[in-house]
DNA sequence: TGCTATGCTGAACCCCGTTCAAATGGAGGC
DNA sequence: GCCTCCATTTGAACGGGGTTCAGCATAGCA
């Protein structure tokens, strides 16, 4: 039967993500190995292999779950945003922060992964981040509305590379520690900067 | 004699950071093996060892290089600005950009490094890091004479990393490809903004 | 020239992701 | 129930990395 061979690699699937995704949350993308991996979840190594095309493939799906998470975080703080598009902008950044704060290594994980130097990005990816590119769009539309959509376009990507950039120089050992409020703050300062007329 | 061996020591060690630079350059990090280097440079492997602790040593020494470069660019475009403050920030940023996608792999290096978890960095990149903070806090005292010290040095901070961000998430291939033209315009709508008084 | 101390070499070691020949086990025919 | 056959699974082996260290080469000195 077909259904329980399919049904037994659906399980192993979802066992090998979740051990994966505890390994990168506890020690780092760095700390995946496959033995380790096999040896947790009861399989031979080979058979990581026959559920995903490689280790790569397996983070990736890892990668997936954490940006889901990612965005139903910054999803919840606009919803409890107040009606200001400015507070909205600064309250979405100030929980990508936090979240990446709080999720470090599997945050780091959805870039630290060397994606293959041809190959599109995964459809997931590009839906994701059109969500959140949408989240961002949507008040700065009320903050500017005589701009043409090009430009607020670029300055929705402009507005989350530069969040994306605070928070991860921010976290950097090599920046040797900013504080979490500093990073808020910076934060804040750029985006209400960035809503003056 | 001592100074003999210093002597061959200082040309082998010239010599693989030339040959790690190229490599790095034209290849990426990831093509970067002491096999090749030892064979290129032709020595033997082990005397790879003798000059250098391990191969992130020697990166290490390709990539303050690459940030003294990267410094000079910025340094030299300032040097060429006009007078007004924010064309000072909007040229040097764009510097920054040029010298990025002209040194893709390069300066990719400067962060894909995985730096031991603990270890303070360097004391070359703190301190070209101050010199790049230094050409970006004058003009904002300029812009912002008004604010306090520390306000300001966040400030700085943040246009940095905003820049940074910008021209990170428009290189990377899984962005798909923004246009160099538009990385410039991001760069200038962002910080033509941030210095609205 | 012979002796010794120092530097240099590269085969070997360990660890990794990945593969594939062989063992396994389950489905269908009898 | 049993046997056969083939898809599935297994884990030892492979290839390719960084790093090491026992032995060899070399240079300085008597």
């Amino acid at each position: 039967m077909t259904g329980k061979v399919a049904e037994r690699r659906k399980a192993l699937r979802e066992n090998l993500i979740e051990i994966a995704e505890r390994t990168i949350a506890a020690d780092g993308l760095g700390a995946l190995r496959a033995r380790d991996l096999a040896a947790e979840a009861g399989c031979a190594v080979g058979a990581i292999y026959n559920v995903f095309g490689d280790l790569t493939d397996l983070v990736l799906a890892v990668n997936a779950r954490t940006f889901h998470r990612l965005g139903a975080d910054v999803a919840t703080a606009l919803a409890e945003a107040p009606q200001d598009p400015v507070e909205q902008l600064v309250i979405m950044a100030q929980a990508y922060h936090h979240f990446a704060a709080a999720n470090h290594n599997s945050w780091r994980a959805l870039f630290d992964l060397d994606r293959a130097p041809d190959a599109a990005a995964p459809d997931w990816y590009l839906q994701e981040m059109g969500q959140l590119f949408t989240y961002i769009a949507d008040p700065l539309q009320v903050i500017f509305p005589a701009n043409d959509a090009q430009t607020n376009a670029l300055l929705t990507r402009a507005l989350f590379s530069s969040v994306h950039g605070i928070v991860l120089l921010g976290l950097d050992r090599a920046s040797a520690g900013v504080p979490s409020d500093d990073i808020d703050r910076m934060i804040a300062l750029v985006l209400r900067q960035m809503a003056k007329p």
